[in-house]
DNA sequence: CAGATACCAGACTGTTTGGTCTGGTTCAGA
DNA sequence: TCTGAACCAGACCAAACAGTCTGGTATCTG
């Protein structure tokens, strides 16, 4: 069967995700990323028959893991208390504990990236894109809805736009973020939307 | 002096804006921005002698724009109310008319675009991004501490994080726009961000 | 141990890229 | 009207680009 070559592949990905993210698809040269994963053309073009391949490649592996970041935490909040609201702000307090910890360092989303270059790209792409955001707006949708059977809300609110805020945040503090090149400012948005959701909800 | 090619340039700023937005820096080609701007390669370079130099004329005209944008209204605001806070929250109600006017149409920041492939560019236009960024941090911030001074915040917030983030919810609600394809998100986020800040001073 | 197959190295190629150069046009002022 | 400067057209060029090809190596199956 020949030898194992998910290493390499996943080498070239990492240094993929990394250029990407400083320098856009088209300004990732495959000469640049091959030298940032050390390896080489041959190798490239095994894994990858085209760069197009390589930008499926790289949002499948980003979709998967924001996936599993989403469900992660809001499964060990949901574990952590029983009461929605309250697991609802643990979630993000998770979030909040983490962006924290990579306080020093500037953050970035490839989905952002991706839909600032959605020329290049084909309409697979574009539905990892699309079903990628919308994932989390059903899923927060759902917990909100509990939220909200047990704890009116003092005014009225889209709750799909209030699920969708989860992620507004993420994604426009990041491009905040390096803007500015200080990833403190993470934290302090996402801070800010647990003070507006302990608002909104009344929470003590 | 020669005859006037400011409205050539124009054309071509137009024309690269456009195409940034959808394929990135590196992706706008030269030959691809000439002939959206129904120009020739000899006018571009005329104008701008290296693409670094578009580059910075973009972010500069979109700088200048932006803060036109954020003096405008917040001064159309001034003068409808008299009350720093409902000041603030004319100033977001202008921007929601704005949305909901473009609503069918796909937003774009340039500044997010930029930041999400800072390794072409220089320090000069990292600055631009960066104090675009700051000024609205500084200028809401000044005016939320007049909101405060009359309105005490139900609970103490960092007011630097919520003068962010009004341009936090602009960038994320552009991102998910794009990647979901909704304009309409847009607005629904810019609602949000005004009822949150009623729950937050007790408005209403 | 003999294919067969996956994996990889790196020279090579046709195309696209940013940028140059030459020639020419339009217009303000002397 | 002459001159100089700004403006522009488009052929041209070297470098960078995505992608190919040949030759070879590791590993599994029979």
């Amino acid at each position: 069967m020949g030898r194992d070559g998910s290493a390499n592949r996943e080498a070239i990905l990492d240094a993929a995700e990394t250029v990407v993210l400083e320098r856009g698809f088209a300004g990732a040269g495959v000469d640049r990323v091959i030298a940032a994963a050390a390896t080489t053309k041959g190798a490239f073009f095994h894994h990858f028959p085209t760069k197009l391949d390589l930008a499926r490649a790289l949002i499948d592996r980003w979709a998967e893991g924001d996936r599993r970041h989403l469900e992660g935490k809001l499964a060990r909040a949901e574990q952590l208390v029983d009461d929605p609201l309250q697991q609802l702000l643990v979630f993000v307090g998770l979030f909040i504990e983490e962006a924290d910890e990579y306080a020093g360092e500037i953050p970035g989303c490839l989905f952002a990236s991706f839909s600032y270059q959605s020329a290049h790209f084909d309409e697979p792409v574009h539905r990892v894109l699309a079903t990628s955001m919308l994932r989390w707006r059903s899923v927060l949708r759902a917990k909100l809805d509990d939220v909200c059977a047990m704890h009116p809300p003092r005014v009225d609110v889209d709750l799909d736009a209030l699920a969708d805020s989860v992620n507004t945040v993420f994604e426009g503090a990041y491009v905040l973020a390096r803007a500015v090149g200080d990833g403190a400012v993470v934290g302090a948005q996402l801070r800010l939307l647990r003070t507006n959701l302990e608002l909104l909800f009344d929470a003590g």
